[in-house]
DNA sequence: TTATAATGTTAGATATATCTAATTTCATAT
DNA sequence: ATATGAAATTAGATATATCTAACATTATAA
């Protein structure tokens, strides 16, 4: 479907691979406190010639902090980028797999599509309705548990004590 | 995030952009009967000469029956990507409506962008939970109304007879 | 301390998706 | 039946994202 306005996200006017690209530093900088070009394209499975041109365009906006042949660093700015999307990503991650029962490697997959285009509404709701459904009273949530019966049998549990 | 695996939806090595042109020619196929290359531009928002290199792509790929000044259809394989395509987005956004309560534009919006990184698994466990949902034999489903508190209040509500 | 290996950049090619300007084809109205 | 305007195509430009090949820099190890 065809989408006239750009997702908020995409305020910055940052493509989905300028994304990806603050994304993987980031979780490279977590991992190993310098971030190389070679890591960077492992990790985006690109050529580094690729990831260079991806630097400068990132330098240019002032997301990334490079000098030639050096350690790459997000800016401030691009940090909050990487936050943001990370947290999307989570919060995406978790709710196909605890409330969808999505497979975990396909949860990851559609969670990385998926990011970029999910607006901050969306991703709030998603994130209470996790905390509803985690905080739920009952030992094990009653909705939950009769959705994954649902999802397995085909069947609606019965109504048992008006708990359904 | 990188994604090294395409989604199964791009298994036709079909690039988001061809994805919404067919999605938009399925819409104005089902809204006029024939369907011109000025339509798709307008829906598409672009102009013709773009939907001109589209069509040839997308007849290449023989997703679309064009013969040049001619009427645009939809081949037998190009419907059935547009089909899977609206079921992924109507999926979607009815989901982002009725179950996270996003607001209406907002879920349209998301669902633009998220209906080309679903897999069949997720859009099959979101049918089934929207499902599950709506067969709730009490009269208002009981999870859904308290969610709708427990985001406008941020509490969850009481339980009431072991009902929350 | 210099030769070699590893890392990184530059140059230039390819593919996609878009545009504008120019041209062509089609439809229609007198 | 043809002139005119609308619709579509072609040509060619621009931007992004990628690649390979060639060159440059840095690090390291003998």
């Amino acid at each position: 479907m065809v989408n006239i306005n750009y997702p908020e996200n995409h305020i910055d006017n940052l493509t989905e691979t300028m994304e990806d690209y603050i994304e993987a530093i980031k979780l490279l900088q977590d991992e190993h406190k310098t971030v190389r070009v070679k890591h960077i394209a492992e990790k985006m499975n690109v050529k580094m010639p690729t990831v260079s041109s991806a630097l400068s365009v990132l330098s240019r906006k002032n997301l990334v902090k490079y000098e030639k042949y050096d350690y790459v660093e997000l800016t401030e700015e691009g940090e909050k980028i990487a936050l943001s999307l990370l947290q999307r990503h989570k919060a995406v991650k978790r709710f196909l797999i605890d409330i969808l029962q999505v497979d975990e490697n396909i949860a990851e997959k559609d969670a990385c599509g998926m990011e970029h285009h999910i607006s901050k509404q969306t991703v709030d709701h998603i994130l209470k309705f996790l905390q509803y459904i985690e905080s739920c009273p009952r030992s094990e949530n009653l909705c939950m548990k009769n959705f994954k019966i649902f999802l397995e049998t085909g069947k609606r549990p019965k109504c048992i004590d008006d708990q359904c």
